[in-house]
RNA sequence: GCGAACGUGGUGAAGUGGUUAACACAUCUGGCUGUGAACCAGACACUCGUGAGUUCGAUUCUCAUCGUUCGCCCCA
């Protein structure tokens, strides 16, 4: 096994992409704040129950995809595949949920880790952003999330998302459907898909989501979810709708979304994007409202909505469309000294730019030719170089240099900071 | 987990059963001992993913393995 080798599923980050990937957590969180949300950091090992107890015996993620092992005191943990349940986890544990001012709004960003077959955009470690708010039960709450993971999306820059929601109705709308279906599919089961046939034991809602094409007109004469909901159900539905309209949020309903983790209930939503290369990514994002996640989990019975985003995918995009011209690092100033007895002066004119003055400033450690610093300067994205030699030396002074309109200008040292808040002001007056 | 394609330098990539592995970009050196170009002359693949096999000889053929990409499945 060579280790110069990152893990299989696993991806480095570095340079501008790192860049890109800051900027777009930074806009998750900045706008997360705007509607109220406070930052959470679970941690990323849990009690493998959390999991299988949350997300549910007969989702795929628990079934088969779970990083599970015991640790050296016997303990059976897992890296989260996700965050909702261990932040319900964190929650009761910590009794967030005694408070009168619910809904808990929070805010989640890291890795996750799913054992899969790696694929474009699918990692076996990625990073999910999102967000959960507890304790309120009104569609309008529900909506208010969605409203948030949407403008999420197009402060990115990201035109033509498209939201898909659907409803799974509450308790007594989704055991009806339940029955009705494994009514129906109980004449057909045989004549389908291997995965279908357990699907129908686990979990018959998931048949829905079937993509063998000869399974599909079986599938798709299969009562619909919406001929089972409770009136209740409905109502909720409507108002969600209804709420999106009013925001001006648009929207497409799904009756095939079902989602894969089992704690959903009521109102859920995906979020697809096809970027100019028609790169496939699936969802960039999803979630939906939970009805009895918290009980099932051992806390106070207290629904939730939330979401949460592909962070990857989300970049990926971006990348793809040309949206990330922007976050490219860049530089204030970069110094050139000539010759090894520059080296130090430029240091000390370095630290008192970026500590008196509060610019962004390298030098060229190299003795190479000035030429190459010029390059090197551009090529960092430097909008000043300042040129340091023996004659610059003996005056306590430096030649700086606008790259863009290679006006110069011979500076004092201790002009210098003045001299570089002049020049951004001119620029600043220009625009 | 199933099916398929691919894996040559920092990058994009040619190529052949036989020993100098094209070409381009980038980088570096010198021409030009203090100003970003252009030009000229040079440098740059210790294992051609890794391991084994066939062969007098393999980067080229075979197998395995690892990885990437695509479809299925699933999901963010």
């Amino acid at each position: 096994m060579d280790i110069i080798n990152n893990v299989k599923g696993t991806h480095d980050v570095f340079l501008d992409e790192n860049n890109a990937y800051e900027m777009v957590e930074s806009m998750m969180k900045s706008i997360a704040e705007l509607y109220g949300y406070n930052g959470v950091r679970p941690p990323v090992l849990e009690y493998s129950q959390v999991f299988s107890r949350g997300v549910g015996e007969s989702s795929d993620i628990v079934r088969k995809e779970m990083y599970t092992f015991l640790d050296k005191g016997g303990r059976e943990l897992t890296l989260r595949p996700e965050f909702t349940a261990g932040i319900m986890r964190l929650v009761i544990q910590n009794k967030l949920y005694a408070t009168n001012e619910l809904p808990l709004k929070l805010y989640y960003n890291g890795p996750v880790f799913r054992y899969e077959r790696p694929q474009l955009g699918r990692y076996r470690q990625f990073n999910q952003f999102g967000v959960e708010s507890i304790g309120n039960n009104s569609p309008i709450n529900d909506v208010e999330v969605i409203v948030l993971a949407y403008t999420i999306l197009c402060s990115l820059g990201l035109e033509g998302v498209t939201l898909k929601i659907n409803t799974l109705g509450d308790d007594v709308s989704r055991d009806n459907y339940r029955k009705a279906l494994k009514e129906y599919f109980a004449k057909h089961i045989g004549n389908m898909c291997e995965d279908c046939k357990s699907r129908y034991e686990l979990n018959p809602l998931r048949i829905l989501d079937c993509k063998v094409s000869e399974d599909r007109p079986i599938i798709d004469k299969a009562p619909k979810i919406g001929d089972y909901l409770s009136e209740q159900s409905k109502l909720r539905f409507e108002d969600v709708k209804d709420a999106l309209d009013t925001l001006q949020i648009p929207y497409e309903v799904d009756d095939g979304l079902v989602r894969g983790l089992d704690y959903y209930s009521e109102t859920v939503f995906e979020f697809h994007y096809k970027s100019k290369t028609g790169a496939n990514y699936g969802a960039i994002g999803a979630g939906g409202h939970y009805g009895k996640l918290m009980q099932e989990l051992g806390g106070p019975e207290m629904p939730g909505v939330g979401f949460s985003f592909g962070i990857e995918r989300i970049v990926s995009v971006l990348k793809d469309d040309s949206l990330l011209e922007d976050t490219k690092s860049s530089l204030d100033a970069y110094i050139m000294p000539l010759g090894s007895e520059s080296l130090l002066f430029a240091e000390e004119v370095a630290v008192l730019l970026r500590n008196s003055g509060g610019y962004r400033v390298d030098l060229c450690f190299d003795k190479t030719k000035i030429s190459n610093m010029f390059k090197r300067a551009t090529n960092k994205g430097a909008k000043f170089g300042i040129i340091i030699g023996e004659d610059e030396i003996n005056n306590e002074s430096v030649i700086l240099k606008k790259l863009d309109t290679q006006e110069q200008f011979t500076v004092k040292v201790d002009d210098l900071v003045n001299k570089l808040d002049e020049l951004y002001d001119m620029e600043e007056g220009n625009k």
